[in-house]
DNA sequence: GGCGCCCGATTGTCATACCAGTTGACAATC
DNA sequence: GATTGTCAACTGGTATGACAATCGGGCGCC
């Protein structure tokens, strides 16, 4: 059983390293990042590849560089976006974080209800249509969890598209950046969801019937209920978990 | 009076340039993006800040670079995260674009309520002194619309750190990047939000109190009305509206 | 027809040089 | 004595050229 390597090009190794300590707090924030040619030469690296790590250090909010003055190490937890949950579920060690599983959880029973609800609202017949679709090649593979699994996530993609809502799509789409990590592990743990094949039709039904009420309600309870299991997973874990990658 | 000069260095001239292109569709999504030795000279630029520049761009998901083979355009709807919304906003003519405007009004609306609840739950004394000093702030700054917001977004920052809730946090983060580019086409639009004092007290008061449901209950209250002014405003505008930036 | 190899194109890495902005010390000036 | 101008030594920014690693298609061989 072989597993692909994993390669990974100078400047995303730099881009990692330096990350890895920004968030870890061995860089503190406020203090002066070392100069480009003190990284080069520590690192062992070319200067260009220590340039374009910076450059999405700085993208990514973590870094704030000025032309001739030194750069300095910002407080991601003061700046840095969304997309950055998705380098912090795993840890440097290779180890999931329980807590940003738990926020990720939190914040995706927080948006789900409201997804629901405008997509009922806006949705056309071709959202309606897509989501049958989707509900019923789940009916099709009830009992096989990874492929319910997958179908969720593609239900709630057209749920999103049918809100209508760019920064829900965006949200979205950092979340499952995220929760792509740790998709395997959960997949045991959301069961219960994933494979209530009657509620995502239910949801789809009312989406049709443009029933706001009705729908944001299902989508509460469904992603209630996965929130529940999975608080209820963590609690019995160390505050770290393995992981394979 | 004069205004600070706009610099900017060459690699992010080409990184919005090409952003622009890829989200407005000039660039289609799936097709091959130029090769780096040729965008270096339709730009006219080193190829060191095209790099530099493309990094940035797959960063945010926007492209996708393969060693050796040719990059690609992606579908920003599909993959770019939350954090592209604050460059979403303002079109590359300078206008507001009203459709992202009235989607991150009602993203705010959906986590607010949710935001308050886990501070109450979790908020500890420091954090109810700290709200409480912000409405106190408030209070003697009553009617100053602009120092209102400021303090208002204070307000909200130290609720989301009372929610003990990174994905909260960096999803603040990250709306409050894309708000700050249009806060003063708000200041009046959301002046019976935020000149609503006495609401925010409550909800420091409710989180003082760990009442969980009131303060969910006022939070809702307080940002649906400025959602329900929002969207009267817009309304009332064409598709766009001219900013001075 | 299928397999393997080679070749051309592209991105990745590196080294070097020079340009440009920032800062602080210090001298000139008022 | 306070202000202003100048300069030197940092810093990041731009430019160029060369070579390596990788990919994909086409060609030739079996």
């Amino acid at each position: 059983m072989l597993k692909p390597v994993r390669k990974q090009s100078v400047t995303d190794a730099v881009f990692e390293q330096l990350r890895d300590q920004i968030v870890s707090g061995e860089l503190t924030p406020g203090s002066p990042m070392p100069a480009e040619r003190v990284l080069c030469e520590a690192l062992g690296v070319n200067r260009g590849a220590v340039r374009e790590a910076l450059q999405r250090l700085q993208q990514s909010r973590l870094v704030s560089v000025r032309h001739g003055g030194t750069s300095q190490v910002l407080d991601y937890r003061a700046s840095a976006g969304l997309d950055l949950l998705a380098d912090l579920i795993v840890s440097p060690s290779g180890r999931f974080d329980a807590r940003v599983v738990n926020s990720i959880i939190e914040m995706r029973s927080a948006l789900a209800p409201d997804i629901a609800r405008r997509a009922a609202e806006r949705g056309g017949t071709d959202d309606a249509a897509a989501l049958a679709a989707v509900t019923a090649r789940m009916a099709a593979r009830a009992g096989d969890l990874p492929a319910l699994q997958e179908l969720a996530v593609e239900f709630w993609s057209l749920l999103v598209d049918a809100a209508d809502n760019l920064a829900y799509r965006l949200a979205y789409n950092s979340m499952r950046a995220t929760y792509d990590q740790c998709r395997a592990l959960l997949t045991q743990v959301l069961a219960d969801e994933i494979g209530d094949v009657a509620r995502y039709r239910a949801i789809a039904a009312a989406v049709e019937a443009r029933d706001a009420g009705t729908a944001a309600q299902l989508a509460r309870e469904l992603v209630e209920r996965g929130e529940r299991a999975v608080k209820h997973a963590l609690a019995q874990l160390a505050p770290h978990e393995e992981v394979a990658r």
